[in-house]
Formats: C-alpha cells, structure tokens, sequence
DNA sequence: CATCCGTGGGA
DNA sequence: TTCCCAAGGAT
C-alpha cells in the first residue's frame, strides 16, 4: 500500500484541496443540473471514448427527444441510431436502449444502484457502474477513467501501464479512501474534471494544480513520463470506391449488416479496392457483385479522407446517373442487405456513417 | 490479455 | 500531414 507509506502523498489532504479546487472551476455542463440517475446513465455512455465538446450538443438534442426510459424504450432502432450519428462507436445506442428496456422490465423503471445488477446492463462496464453509483447515488464507488489514470499515476508516479491489474485495484482504492471524507459524486467528477483541465496528457498545467508538491511525479520530474505510453499499432491505410447511384430525384443507399463496423447504419453501395485494382474497376465489380447491375457513365466527383482508429480510408466517390437504359437496383429483390431509393430529404433522416453524411451534403444536397 | 468498435480536435 | 487520444465495453 503505497499511499499509506511513509512518505507517500496524503490523500486526506490531497482530496480535500481538490474538492476546493473542484468547487471554484467545474465547467457548468448539462448533467451537473440534473439528479436523474438516467440523465446520468446518458451523459456516462456517450461520454465513453468521446470528449465533453462533441457530447453536450448530442446530451442535449438526445434528452429532449428521449427524456425518460419510457421515450428511449419504445423509440425506433432508425431514431435512435440518429441521434447517435456523429458519436461513433453505435453499439453503445442500441446498449442503452436495450438497458432502458430491462430497467422498465426488471428494476420497476429505477435505475439500478447495486454492482451486479449495473454490470448486468449491456454497455455499462466497471467505469459506468462506478459513475452512475458516485454521481447519481452519491454511493462510495470508483469511477476510473482515462483522466482518473493519468491523474493518479502522475500523483504517485506510475511506472507501469495505466491498465495493469495491479493498478486498477490500486486506483480504486485510493478513489475510495478519498472518498471517505468527500462526497463520492464530487469527488468522481473533480477527478475527472482535474484530469481534463489541468492534469492534461501533453502539457499539464502544474502551476494550477491544487495537489501541488503532493504529486510525486511532478516533485521527481517525471511527470511527462507518466502515465507510460501503452504500445500502439500502426494504422493500415486502406481504399475504397463507393457509388451515388441516382435515377434522377432519388437515390440508392443500403443497410450495414447487424454487426460488425458501423452495425445498421444506411451508406452508399461500394466498397474496398483489392489488389492492383483502379477505383473505378472496383466500383464496377463492386456494384456487380452486390446489386447484380452494369453502370458506365460514371463521373468521379471527389475523394474523401476518413480516419477510424486502427485504419484509415481513401474514398473515391462517384456519380452514376441511371438513365433507364441499364437495369436499376431492385432493392425488392433477393439482395444481401436491406436497400432503398430515397429522396435527399429521406436520406438526410437514415442514421449513417460520417463519411457518408459528408458525401450526402457535399455531392447531394449541395452538388456543383 | 488482445482486438474490435468512430469520430473530431489539438499539436 | 500525421499522430495522438478522449468520462470504455464486449468478446
């Protein structure tokens, strides 16, 4: 136990500074107005992976359209993944609708306080639980995030990955012990709050820190060692062609299967270029193999640059104007995936990828 | 334990 | 431009 060691930073002191520091800069963001544990349980999900800027403006819209368990149960697949668009990582949607739904089912529409019964909801992991559990319920619980990590190895000077078992446990303890003279949910986001504000990963702000002379790393110098960076894995760069196949007022778009990248999302027809192969004849083969039709004709209008997290795309976009001539996708018939002809404002209301929103407003909606 | 799963912003 | 990575979870 490091932290009661002699010599070791004082926690008591160290959460009591950072509850003062807390109470004079937290940012005034949407769900610290609110005691619902279910606003709550929104904000801890989208926040998933996913800076505050990008979330509160998707918060906002997501709890005027499902204010309750009741409105986010019984809303479509399709309006649910649209208010997602934008956010990435969809399964973390359709896992909050789902939890929605066995909350009504199983805990009499109240979000659940226990561990297990938290954990037992899809898309609610260790940090979720431990979020709704401090902020929502004020219970004494760990939340430990990235900025929670970086806080604490800096603190008491990490020198093993932020993910090692090890750590973890050490991180929830000491969460814990701070927690015993603080209040949880405080205590939760102040860390956090620390983390992204003042303990940044590249150029902390030290001189604003309340833990001061506390922090280990900072009175070693090794604060821009910690915490230590965890091994990643080239990114792949890939390309792709992909059709605005058009009969003049509507177009074609297609359903993502059910699992996998970007599941059940809507996106124009195409897809990868193999090996020695040009754009075009990719899109050729492409549109052959999957919706059994010839174009020619066809006109490149762009590319777009997309980058995910382990790959990144090249896309090549074309316009395919079906003039009558050539046999027209039959989205009625036997094809793999769902499809569909939809005017530009009916495709403007399909939940899809940012790369297709992209092409939609650029080559659609506003073409040259 | 490693890999998959998106996106946008900052440096 | 390129790289990093952010209020993680599921398998």
């Amino acid at each position: 136990m490091p932290f009661s060691a002699p010599g070791a930073p004082s926690l008591g002191t160290a959460a009591q500074r950072l509850q003062e520091w807390f109470s004079v800069h937290a940012r005034d963001l949407p769900w610290r107005s609110t005691r619902d544990a279910y606003a709550i349980l929104v904000s801890e999900v989208m926040l998933q992976q996913t800076q505050v800027d990008t979330v509160v403006p998707a918060y906002r819209e997501w709890m005027g359209r499902f204010p309750d368990l009741g409105t986010l149960a019984e809303a479509s697949q399709e309006e649910v993944l649209k208010a997602w668009e934008g956010l990435g990582y969809y399964a973390r949607a359709l896992n909050l609708q789902r939890s929605a739904r066995l909350i009504l089912e199983h805990h009499g529409g109240r979000v659940p306080r226990e561990d297990e019964e938290l954990l037992a909801l899809p898309g609610i992991g260790r940090y979720t639980a431990g979020a709704v559990q401090s902020i929502a319920f004020d219970l004494p619980r760990a939340a430990v995030d990235g900025n929670v990590e970086r806080v604490l190895c800096r603190f008491l000077d990490i020198d093993t990955p932020a993910r090692d078992r090890r750590n973890q446990i050490l991180f929830g303890r000491i969460v814990r012990e701070m927690m015993e003279e603080n209040s949880p949910g405080d205590l939760t986001q102040a860390l956090m709050e620390l983390g992204a504000l003042v303990c940044l990963p590249r150029k902390p702000r030290c001189d604003g820190c309340p833990f001061g002379g506390l922090c280990l790393a900072r009175s070693r110098g090794t604060v821009s060692k910690r915490p230590v960076p965890r091994p990643r894995k080239p990114t792949q760069a890939i390309q792709a062609s992909v059709a605005i196949l058009t009969d003049g007022e509507r177009i074609f778009l297609q359903k993502r299967p059910p699992e996998g990248l970007m599941a059940n999302l809507w996106e124009f027809p195409g897809g990868k270029l193999e090996e020695g192969e040009t754009p075009r004849a990719a899109l050729r083969r492409e549109l052959f193999e999957e919706l059994g039709i010839k174009v020619r004709g066809e006109k490149k209008v762009g590319t777009i640059r997309h980058a995910y997290t382990s790959f990144s795309v090249t896309l090549h976009v074309y316009l395919a104007r079906m003039n009558g001539s050539e046999s027209l996708p039959d989205p009625s018939g036997n094809l793999a995936l769902p499809s569909g002809w939809f005017t530009p404002e009916e495709a403007r209301r399909l939940p899809m990828p940012a790369a297709n929103v992209k092409i939609l407003a650029r080559w659609v909606e506003e073409p040259d």
